[in-house]
DNA sequence: TTGTATGCGTTATCAC
DNA sequence: GTGATAACGCATACAA
């Protein structure tokens, strides 16, 4: 076996296997027909020669894409930090690596999605999932891009979107509230102009009143320091109050230890839930009562979708499911 | 301003700016001459168009890459379910996007790192971030891919390497415990195999040897899981110990949430100290005391240099500082 | 079913 | 300084 110092291309394997260059493209492409010898005779060279196609020639060729990109709207730049982002830009260079592609992360400003038109011209563009998108965000979604772009979180009717089922997540979450005996149940949202916020206070309120009970929200914004400050807010306005729903787990941990620091016990006099289950409510004192959220599944969904050419409906729900500890 | 519907190319630019393809292409590539009044109109027209370079057509013509390749090498493909992984990721997809790029993830059996050949095989590869590295997977990265791939971690005469200081961290922690009084300082460990458990380990040793104490160590593997067991241990074998050093912050965690169990007070009966720093630390119950890991900067620095060539020193190394908290 | 020829958008070589 | 022109590696009408 001779070791060339240049990797072998399509010529080489073609040559190896006696074929035509349009031949052995086919086999190793998957596409158009071949005879079944040839079909072997050229995987056997391509394998034995260790032939790996150039996906910048194929690309050229096709008109495919060489990246995904995942594009996380926001106020600032800052939302970049956020570890989620982490983990949705980790699943999608998951499902690039197998591809030949790989996944950009940029920011994009809520306020000027203009970004969005490069992104249209850019054809090394394959597909964009966007992450904390708004109605304006997805109204400024170009043509050129429609059918490449899936939404994590909210959608609209020209881009398709995937998310956690924020309100089944809360239905199981304040309805084991419920059950366990909680009656004067708070809770801490996330901003208001958030879907995914919105999904789970809407289901809140309409448990609550299904149940005959108060609805008792005060406003927070995924953080543990707001969680703190919200937790005491809470104690102010219905001291009474014996359990507090976060609308994410550092907000639930926020609050518990502010609760915790002013002499309240949880979850003996307030019970506390979250919503993630990020990898350190198993560990907090006390434990957390969560639902989950499956962010890893939802990026692979939405990434393989983006890059699939969009062919998908128009909503990918992924069920939350209660994690019982001890918090609640 | 006619909006076409095809995204511009070069030649569309060098029409509309009177001029070559070549001339277009050295003033934007910013390689070679070109005159100020051709630099101008081209630049313009570009600009005007919206025209962005097709990187999959240049990176055929000058023969670079297309994508950058983060390779966690472990025993199965759960190593990449580290959230560490997932950091690394996003801080490298944030290097990728100005270039056009993106970024792929790939599992690298340490057991079986011939993969590694036919990622020098594979063109589109523009560079390699080698994750958890062992001696054998360094002595297995192929010739063609030199200078293109950079450790994070342990490195060799032919991979350089960028890691944290684990050593000054954990001298500034151990540091921190000497100076607050304590004496019978233990240290949960992470696997023996591990350069960067290694490093703080060393460390640790030689610092309570040139203390005149002795070295007490029970071998963890950075998880929150095993740091209660590893608690449990070092209660058991040394019960006049007064702190306890973890390899990690889960690890200290863990440790913390044993202890507290068994009706040890942190820090009043044995203090804790961690390692990385990462959100929650801040928010437990004790705050963890800690030393910092720049897990971002150390990512940007790795994949720019393995996209830049690898002209870089051996060994680049990014400073951990203590954050005192409350645990310790 | 197979092969020939052409195009994809850029860069680089080399005359001018 | 500038402009033709030949690669770069692959896919695909189209002809055979």
């Amino acid at each position: 076996m001779t070791v060339s110092d240049r990797p072998p291309t399509l010529a080489d394997i073609a040559r190896d296997a006696g074929v035509s260059v349009s031949t052995a493209s086919r086999v190793l492409a998957g596409t158009g027909y071949a005879s079944p010898a040839a079909r072997g005779r050229v995987t056997a060279a391509a394998d034995r020669l260790g032939y790996v196609p150039d996906v910048a020639a194929r690309a050229l060729a096709r008109g495919s894409g060489v990246r995904l990109v995942v594009l996380a709207a926001g106020a600032s730049a800052a939302v970049l930090d956020d570890p989620y982002v982490d983990r949705v830009v980790g699943a999608a260079a998951r499902v690039c690596a197998p591809l030949g592609m790989g996944v950009a992360l940029n920011w994009l400003p809520s306020r000027n999605p203009g970004d969005l038109r490069r992104l249209a011209a850019d054809r090394g563009v394959g597909g964009v999932v966007l992450l904390n998108a708004t109605a304006r965000v997805l109204d400024a979604v170009p043509t050129a891009l429609r059918g490449r772009v899936v939404s994590i979180g909210i959608g609209s009717p020209q881009v398709p979107s995937v998310d956690v089922d924020n309100a089944g997540g809360t239905e199981a979450v304040v309805g084991h509230l419920y059950a366990t005996g909680r009656r004067r149940i708070a809770m801490v949202t996330g901003p208001h102009w958030m879907p995914c916020s919105g999904r789970s206070v809407t289901a809140y309120r309409r448990m609550m009143r299904e149940a005959g009970l108060p609805a008792r929200t005060v406003s927070g914004d995924f953080t543990a320091r707001r969680g703190r400050v919200a937790a005491r807010e809470v104690l102010t306005r219905w001291p009474d109050v014996d359990a507090v729903v976060g609308i994410s787990d550092a907000t639930a941990l926020g609050v518990i230890d502010r609760l915790r620091g002013d002499g309240v016990q949880v979850p003996g006099d307030v019970a506390v839930t979250g919503f993630d289950d990020i990898p350190l409510a198993a560990m907090t004192t006390p434990a957390l009562t969560t639902a989950t959220h499956p962010v890893a599944e939802i990026a692979t969904a939405a990434a393989t979708a983006a890059l699939a050419g969009g062919r998908v409906g128009p909503l990918t729900t992924f069920p939350s499911r209660l994690v019982r500890r001890v918090s609640a």
